[in-house]
DNA sequence: ACCCAGGGTCGTC
DNA sequence: GACGACCCTGGG
């Protein structure tokens, strides 16, 4: 492992906290002269950002530059996207503008599954420490700069987890669904190489919902934050509610039929429907005015 | 102290 | 297809 370092300029659709405060990810954290410290696969980086100038440095055996460009959808032109979604309506374009700077993040597949069935009927802060807690236990350590960071485990490393482990690490109902999981993908009953591969978005949720803990949303966002799959909506507490806010107008947001939702999103944003559907959460969440 | 809600899913009716 | 239960934690 070595250190490296990369720097990016003139980068547009670019903001560290929009990024790693969308939601969308749960192991990145703010240090104290405002850059980010995460860990990606095998890889531990730091991320600093002066205006359009954005620094990476870590350590690495891969080139450092594949992981960034890979995993921050670098080659994606994010302002014509944003153009194309900002057209379709007034909401859709302040939205866009309170997280410019969003970006869908390329992650791991395998961590990805684990991540979003702990995040079922759970909050962000929690979900992040149940991660990190099983990353120290399960997964290698890296240290860098004096610090100590782990490796989200591989498949094998969680395969060794028991029930009762899982349990007290504090997954609380989750437990049986991480280790089921986690057992399934060991055995390759679900083959993830294989996911990868297809094509047809509908045959990879199929897949994907065998998995004990992954239901429709939890499916949804394992594909579009892990698959680039940016025709699928995730449906959870917030976008159905800012949904219902802004064009369905039913008194409780729960009375709002799934379905109904499902088709006006596609009908909508089409096949950026995913990328849509991270500025409305975003903005809803993080801009209690926005109701 | 008590209640509520959180990036839902599962088992049961 | 609807409905309640579910670990746990933080905030009102």
């Amino acid at each position: 492992m070595e250190e490296q370092e990369y720097i990016l300029k003139n980068q547009k659709s670019f903001c560290m906290k929009h990024i790693f405060e969308c939601g969308q990810c749960f192991r990145w954290n703010k240090e104290d002269d405002g850059s980010y410290t995460g860990v990606i696969k095998d890889a531990v980086l730091n991320v600093n950002q002066i205006d359009n100038t954005i620094i990476f440095k870590g350590i690495s055996e891969k080139d450092l530059k594949d992981i960034v460009i890979e995993y921050f959808d670098i080659n994606h032109n994010y302002e014509e996207l944003k153009e194309k979604l900002s057209k379709i309506d007034d909401f859709m374009k302040e939205s866009i503008e309170f997280g410019e700077g969003i970006r869908i993040l390329n992650q791991d597949l395998w961590e990805c599954i684990i991540s979003f069935i702990i995040s079922a009927n759970n909050n962000i802060p929690r979900i992040k420490k149940i991660i990190d807690a099983i990353s120290k236990k399960y997964g290698k350590k890296v240290v860098w700069n004096n610090k100590e960071f782990y490796l989200f485990p591989t498949v094998e490393e969680l395969s060794k987890a028991t029930v009762e482990e899982l349990r007290s690490l504090g997954t609380g109902f989750r437990d049986k669904r991480i280790y089921d999981t986690t057992q399934k993908i060991y055995n390759k009953e679900i083959n993830l190489e294989e996911i990868k591969n297809m094509q047809d978005s509908k045959e990879i949720e199929e897949e994907l919902l065998k998995l004990d803990g992954v239901g429709p949303k939890v499916a949804n966002c394992i594909m579009l934050f892990s698959l680039k799959r940016y025709d699928v909506f995730p449906i959870d507490v917030w976008v159905r509610r800012v949904m219902n806010d802004l064009y369905i107008h039913k008194e409780k947001e729960e009375q709002v039929n799934k379905k109904e939702l499902q088709n006006l999103a596609n009908e909508k944003y089409k096949d950026l429907a995913g990328i849509a559907q991270q500025y409305l959460f975003y903005w809803r969440r993080e801009d209690g005015t926005s109701a």
